[in-house]
DNA sequence: AGCCGGGCTTGCAACGTTATACGTCCGCAT
DNA sequence: ATGCGGACGTATAACGTTGCAAGCCCGGCT
């Protein structure tokens, strides 16, 4: 059986209030009341019970972070920054994942997943304007990520068309004419769409032309998805000198099929992903990539949640979050690698 | 604010425990009683508070997961393989890392960082077993991974030493002599020990030496220390034609390193990874590798927890999860891939 | 000496829920 | 007509904690 005050209060020769004071440190208690209860304490290795403290001080300590999937190494990453962030405020994290799939998200939006919590981190993939307006759920919501809603929530996220543009810019000023692109996505509305706009906005700024032949949909976030999209592409007959994938993992498994093909990167196809995770450190050729600034975004999220449950938040936000392009092989080749920002 | 039993109660006209009896689909309502009930209940909105049902039933539904780090593929696919597991049984994930340092492991084993849950799942890493004969927090503790102690705790892990020696008789099936170790460990005792051990073993029991220049020992288990490792050994002048790694990121580190001084993968050198993580599936070099059944792994830990939970289980036991060499590019080239089991 | 004030300790109520045990009502068998 | 049992509804007491307000004691001031 587990030991509460009351055992503790009574093994002291005090009251229960007593102990509680000397357990939260309050202040009028005198050292020999102090000692004499903390070795109660001791003796009968007494934990308080967080359920019943949260009971009565209505809040929980925990905040739910859902993610899409946490195969993909940027959410693991974003993830791991999001429980460090947490823990600076003494809140822990709960965790759980969507599969990007609207019925998941909009269970979790509206809390039937996880209902113990005092906030909810919620990187969106299909869920639509209309099932955050249908939200009734009342624990402060704060969304991560792509998807754009005009609706009264705080928003983190980089701001993907200018970041796409940066890094079509980047393919475009090595001198890259057939710029693809990689990850967008069938039926499904804004999901890689501001990536795609990006994409498509820098190509017609740089005066080039629009081709719907050069992009590719896939089913999900992954290498294979990667992989299949680029043989589709190969398929048809085009030979792009340029890839923009919508993020890394699909950029290393289009790699992976351009190496199976005797095709060069970058001499024949430049590559730039969007995440930079760890893995394009390190292929055989590493990975020019657009780098979001996930501990600036996991801290933003967890003091927007935090900010909005004590009350003092203003209007709704909408945070940009900063990144840079980070040039790597793919983009340089293996002697010039070099690094730089935007 | 909330509101509460009571509030539907009011508004019904019933009792609290009419409106808690309908929530819970008590079998003894009449259907006209359930319907006003719900008709209240949908009005105000009502929500369960799950804090106080907690309280009430004196268990919250809460198991954490302490893994060292979600940076690392697999810790992060076994992360979302333990959420999905613990989702069958109604039981959500609060996760938490501990960046595979002692004195964190310690805190979590201990339940200072979490203490609102009814079970833990933790992979150590530095943790030693005098730690866990001094834990005084009573929530059931599950082992995974590596580590071996000889305590009574459950503890789910592959069979490290006999998958090791598999991994590294396929090297030795392949005709390859010098077999290098990376990950090796300074200092601590056991992580990696064993892995080490059945390198060694195997080595031993093909007739072949254990030459100590061929382990090298890593500060951490991501790319760049197998990269930092593989040159350091080819700074000495070995020149071995195949390396077993800790684990996948360590050994696509190493073969960076070796792409970087033209040594060819696996004509020169032959590798193999542990963990079987998807990014050594898409490299330009896919990675063959040990493939621990990670759902297994979550499955078992998930169902060892409850068990113990709600006290049916028996003695401490150690699982043995399944594992396959499945083996890729690295050890066979492009033409000849194909699957092995063991 | 009596009073006041502050430091220390305590009892009580409440957070929202469910288990228990009880009360009521109705229908049916005696 | 009476009694009995089952179906249904309810009052009450917890679960373990903390905020509030009150009570006690003692030293110092008048």
């Amino acid at each position: 059986m587990r030991v509460s005050l009351k055992d503790v209060a009574a093994r002291a020769g005090v009251s229960i209030k007593t102990v509680s004071n000397v357990v939260n440190n309050y202040q009028h208690v005198t050292p020999a009341m102090r000692e004499r209860v903390q070795q109660a304490i001791d003796e009968l290795g007494y934990r308080p019970n967080l359920t019943a403290r949260h009971l009565r001080q209505g809040r929980t300590g925990i905040i739910a972070l859902a993610l899409p999937e946490l195969g993909n190494p940027y959410f693991a990453e974003l993830a791991a920054a999001v429980i460090d962030a947490a823990a600076l405020h003494d809140y822990i994290v709960l965790l759980d994942h969507t599969g990007g799939r609207r019925e998941q998200e909009v269970l979790v939006s509206q809390g039937f997943r996880a209902r113990v919590i005092d906030g909810l981190i919620l990187s969106p993939i299909e869920l639509e304007a209309e099932d955050l307006r249908e939200r009734t759920e009342n624990v402060p919501l704060v969304l991560l990520g792509e998807r754009h809603y005009d609706l009264p929530y705080d928003h983190i996220a980089v701001d993907n068309v200018a970041a796409a543009r940066a890094a079509v810019r980047h393919l475009i000023d090595l001198g890259r004419r057939e710029v693809a692109f990689i990850g967008a996505r069938r039926g499904h509305s804004q999901p890689a769409h501001l990536r795609l706009q990006g994409w498509r906005e820098e190509l017609l700024s740089a005066g080039l032309s629009v081709d719907d032949g050069l992009i590719a949909t896939t089913e999900g976030w992954g290498h294979a998805d990667g992989a299949a999209a680029m043989t589709r592409i190969l398929e048809t007959g085009r030979r792009p000198d340029a890839v923009f994938a919508y993020n890394d993992p699909i950029a290393i498994g289009a790699m992976r099929v351009m190496s199976e093909r005797g095709m060069r990167v970058p001499e024949d196809v430049a590559v730039v992903g969007f995440d930079d995770v760890v893995e394009g450190h390190f292929g055989t050729v590493t990975l020019t990539s657009v780098s979001p600034d996930k501990e600036a975004i996991a801290r933003m999220a967890v003091e927007s949640v935090l900010a909005r449950l004590s009350g003092q938040a203003p209007e709704p936000r909408r945070v940009w979050a900063d990144y840079r392009l980070i040039a790597r092989e793919s983009t340089l080749g293996r002697s010039t690698q070099a690094a730089r920002s935007t």
